[in-house]
DNA sequence: GTCTATAGCTGGATAGAC
DNA sequence: GTCTATCCAGCTATAGAC
């Protein structure tokens, strides 16, 4: 019933599923469906087990944040050295699954105070990471910076992205192409068509 | 202890105070911390009268729902109506109350059907008299709507002011500064400086 | 319209057997 | 590490007195 094992390598089995089944939950029918014996069902474990790896649910959804956005980071640090990292960034913000699970903890964060600093601790580095990248980047495509700062331009690709992905996770997208069409013309303008596709499976 | 009047005219007090508890609530603590005993001690009426005037809970959130619909409707045909329609619309959407309980209710919709369908219905007259709007003002303002179609222009301000909207409401405002100078100047380019401030005090 | 009381349920968390 | 049993709190929703 246990999942065979984590690519991690050394995270007990129990452990491991209750993070996938909460994550599961969360984007399938909101943080507010993560209990206890919830989760344990979902995960096919006994609900005790719940308590005992994490103790408080808080821990149990920081640490479903904590993982997610490790992975976070390390794809869009691999974006970032990409050939293409303009298509690439777009390609990994737009991202269906992150959207949805950020709409959560977005939620979440407003009373849980520590999943709230937490995830303001989380975007501070993400945010510098991405400044730091775009910096070189839009400075070696010949941007005039003090028109179009990186800070902006990654600032509005990102809304862009997250935003049309939470209003797809509830069946709108009126617009959506047009501003994607839009987007991708600006991108292709600065890197040229896109030679690879960035896309891949979530998680 | 309830309120004196409501500017509507003909709702009961309870009622009014009700749904009022409930968006501070929401706003303050989450959609979660609104149960029918604590929504009732925020407006200082009885639980029973939750029941009394709403039915099931779906049907109280449903009420905040559309009333604050109702409201960002009509601020929208204003603004759209206005002189300078462009900083009106751009004033608007950045009213922090609106993002914050949107967040809410995006998070809602994802475990209470009812909410979704009501969210995406609103979501669909909101973007098209949006639209509409926006071709006018853009053609008058000769934006070549092949390359910036009004619904892309639409989406990504929108985008941009909500999703700051969003980072503000956890203490993150890393390049917003930044990201307002670049679209400000993009609307004074086609509608010169803003003259009157739209910004207002929310509800 | 407003209030009390209560049925019936679900959840967080722990103690303790195995 | 895993499971059972259980305490206690808080919730929805209704019935019925006033």
């Amino acid at each position: 019933m246990a999942s065979i094992a984590s690519d991690g390598g050394d995270e007990s089995d129990a452990r491991t599923a209750l993070l996938d089944a909460t994550q599961r939950l969360m984007l399938s029918e909101g943080y507010a469906a993560v209990t206890s014996r919830r989760v344990a069902a979902e995960a096919g474990v006994n609900p005790g087990l719940v308590y005992y790896y994490f103790g408080p649910m808080d821990e149990l959804f920081l640490e479903v944040f904590r993982r997610s956005a490790a992975r976070s980071l390390e794809r869009q640090a691999e974006a970032l050295a990409s050939e293409q990292p303009l298509w690439a960034l777009w390609d990994l913000i737009r991202d269906q699954t992150n959207t949805a699970l950020n709409v959560e903890f977005l939620a979440l964060g407003n009373h849980r105070k520590a999943v709230m600093a937490e995830m303001k601790e989380f975007s501070l580095r993400f945010r510098r990471l991405q400044f730091e990248g775009l910096s070189t980047i839009l400075a070696a495509y010949g941007v005039d910076t003090s028109q179009w700062p990186p800070e902006a331009v990654m600032l509005l690709m990102d809304a862009a992205a997250r935003f049309m992905g939470e209003e797809r996770s509830y069946g709108l997208n009126l617009g959506h192409s047009h501003t994607i069409t839009v987007v991708e013309r600006l991108i292709g303008q600065l890197e040229g068509k896109r030679r690879t596709r960035g896309r891949r499976r979530a998680r």
